[in-house]
Formats: structure tokens, C-alpha cells, sequence
DNA sequence: CTTTTGACTACGG
DNA sequence: TCCGTAGCCAAAA
């Protein structure tokens, strides 16, 4: 079975604001977890709307696009606007990396994306 | 059909 | 911590 696009952003989308997921996270929520590719493939192609890819990072909590780079400045600016610190390109994913499991531990099943 | 190309990862040195 | 290497996998060339 593939990993299909409306599920991986719908995963995407449920990621609460403040934290972050890594690309091989998200792929391993979908059901696919050798896709961390496939994941910032579609990210990189389907298009942002209201989706929060700036929440998407690579595995240790780096910032996968040029730092350089205009996309890249700008999930960096994103996350500092919700309180997450970026230093050096990277975020402390021991404090910030999203963790549904607790998340329906703390606040019950059916939990929503809110957080503050 | 084969090769190249990534918003990926894990592992060594 | 910072590279290079080697797997990985679907899409595009």
C-alpha cells in the first residue's frame, strides 16, 4: 500500500503549534515509515495553503532547507513566532518534538490539534 | 526501461 | 559536531 498525499497532510495538520515531527515521523504515522523522502517530496510539491509544514524538520530536529534560502528563513521566522528556538539551524527536539501519544494520554482520545 | 534526483536517515570516522 | 557514505523510495527525465 502507498503512502497517499491527503493522509500525510492530514498528519501535517494535526501537528500542534509549538511542536515539531521529523520526516521519517510523519512518513511512520502514515504507515510508511521508510518514506521520509516521499514526505518532504510532497511537502516541497503540494503546496501550502494553511498547512503548517514549517513544523516538519529532519531527524534531529534540523532544518532540512537551505538556511540561506527564502523558504528556509521563513520556517525558521514561523517557528520562533510560536515560540519554538531555532539556534543554529536546529531545535531541541527533546523539548519540542511533537509526541501524539502523550498528547492522548494527557488530554484523552479524540485530542484536536490546539495546545497553547 | 534505466538513470537521476531529492524539504530523508542511520552510521562511522 | 561536522562530513562522507550507503541505504532508501517514488517521481521525473
Amino acid at each position: 500500500m502507498a503512502l497517499r498525499a491527503a493522509e500525510v497532510l492530514a498528519i501535517v495538520a494535526t501537528i500542534p503549534s509549538g511542536r515539531v515531527a521529523t520526516y521519517g515521523q510523519v512518513a511512520a504515522l502514515a504507515g510508511q515509515p521508510r518514506h521520509g523522502r516521499h514526505v518532504g517530496r510532497l511537502l516541497a510539491t503540494a503546496p501550502a495553503g494553511d498547512l503548517p509544514w514549517h513544523r516538519v524538520v529532519a531527524a534531529g530536529g534540523r532544518i532540512a532547507l537551505p538556511p540561506q534560502g527564502a523558504a528556509g528563513r521563513e520556517q525558521v521566522r514561523r517557528l520562533r513566532g510560536e515560540g519554538v528556538p531555532v539556534q543554529r539551524g536546529r531545535i531541541d527536539l527533546a523539548l519540542h518534538q511533537w509526541q501524539p501519544a502523550l498528547d492522548e494520554l494527557l488530554w484523552g482520545p479524540g485530542f484536536a490539534a490546539r495546545d497553547s
